[in-house]
DNA sequence: CAGTGGTCTAGACCACCGG
DNA sequence: CGGTGGTCTAGACCACTGT
């Protein structure tokens, strides 16, 4: 028997539907390519309206659980790589979805005058003030071997800042935003490239000079789409992968 | 006077919607964090329900172009990078966004015996059969300069096949997909490495052998969630960056 | 408080697919 | 043809925001 919809839960219904779903694929109830109850169906059995039960089913199209064919039913997708591809995470995050234990070692952390590439991702205005930037250096571990050299620059309200020991203790970044300053991350463009290794970056990563790095370049979004930081990662060739989920 | 919603055109309602509003954006009508009008209002001015109203809206919503704030309004986003980031398209399509002339030189096209990682790749089942599977390899160019090394691997229903002459007339595999097979590519998962060239891409490529090159390997569903393709791209390092946006 | 987006209902007609 | 998903309507109540 089905589990129910409770009208009264504080979750939306089209999204307890949506997990009650999501649940019967992860178990096996439902696999790959068989097809769901139709809309229809689903109105009787949860006794909601199919909008609600429309919602929900978009939902987990998105998700990439579901893909429907007009006029034949709504069918369960394979599921390919891990989950939580393409989405937007932070190092430790990363770290953690692949199995590894995040870790970080602060090289610098404090204020400079921004260089104009800077300036531009940060969205400032190109002006005489001296606007000065939050510049964190960081070599990032991934059970306990460097990964990436990381360098994030933040433009933070009034005469707020992270020091070095709030960083040290939360370890998280993204969680000092969102805790003490309120921001969440939402979205992001990001750009990814190859570049060779200075030597003082070789000695950080514990490579060779000149050996290959992959750079990835991002600007973050908050939920009000202001730019929250510019992160540079130089990523050990050899040891990272970036893993991406592209749609039509 | 804004443009109207005909209720006779081809097109949905909401997708109407959600073009005027788009173009609105595009010619600066309305600007990056502008509210566009309340939900009631685009009722009275379109003439449509409000559940269509929001149809229109969350399709923009997921492209990227509005943003809401519940209590508060919705409103304009601002473009960042170019449009049609991080969505699924051939390298033909991907070198005309970037403004790029496409080109290709077909170096070999023919059946072979899957290795191991491609067989997984293209799910087909680890028999003794000798299943044959198309590999077409071919230079890429952008502007008539080479961009990348591209390998592709397709398995095709029964005893059809594409031809070098086909490839060379049509240009893009992928138009060929839909055309002849009816297969459309809706979604790929695809990874990103750092790798150095071989003597014979680095001579095929016009770099020195030893130069960084950006691997993309990319395994291509169709409509019904099956594998279309199997791709390896091997890009330029000095010529290429992969551009993405990353949401939450 | 009034106005916004967020959720939800109970209908309706259409376009597409299969037998 | 009946069943599927795709679109659409005209309402309703709720949760959140600002003043």
């Amino acid at each position: 028997m089905p589990e129910l919809i409770d009208p009264n839960d504080f979750l939306p219904r089209y999204y307890q539907l949506a997990n009650i779903l999501r649940e019967q694929i992860a178990n096996g109830k439902l696999e790959a390519h068989d097809p769901i109850p139709s809309e229809r169906q689903l109105e009787e059995i949860y006794s909601v309206s199919r909008t609600t039960i429309r919602q929900a089913i978009d939902l987990l199209v998105r998700q990439g659980f579901l893909f429907r064919e007009h006029g034949r039913g709504t069918f369960v997708s394979p599921q390919k790589l891990q989950k939580g591809i393409s989405e937007l995470t932070s190092f430790t995050e990363d770290m953690k979805q692949r199995g590894l234990v995040p870790g970080q070692k602060i090289l610098e952390i404090g204020y400079i005058q921004p260089s104009e590439k800077v300036r531009q991702h940060l969205e400032l205005a190109a002006s005489l003030e001296t606007d000065q930037v939050l510049r964190i250096e960081r070599l990032r571990l991934g059970d306990g071997v460097p990964m990436g050299l990381q360098t994030s620059f933040y433009t933070l309200p009034d005469g707020q800042t992270i020091t070095r020991e709030e960083l040290e203790e939360v370890g998280s970044i993204y969680r000092i935003l969102q805790e003490k300053f309120h921001l969440i991350p939402t979205e992001a463009d990001e750009t990814l490239e190859v570049t060779l290794a200075t030597p003082r970056e070789a000695s950080l990563l514990q490579i060779e000079a000149g050996s290959p790095l992959l750079l990835s370049e991002r600007t973050t979004y908050s939920q009000y789409r202001r730019v929250i930081e510019f992160v540079k990662i130089l990523y050990r060739g050899d040891r990272y992968r970036y893993i991406a989920k592209l749609t039509r």
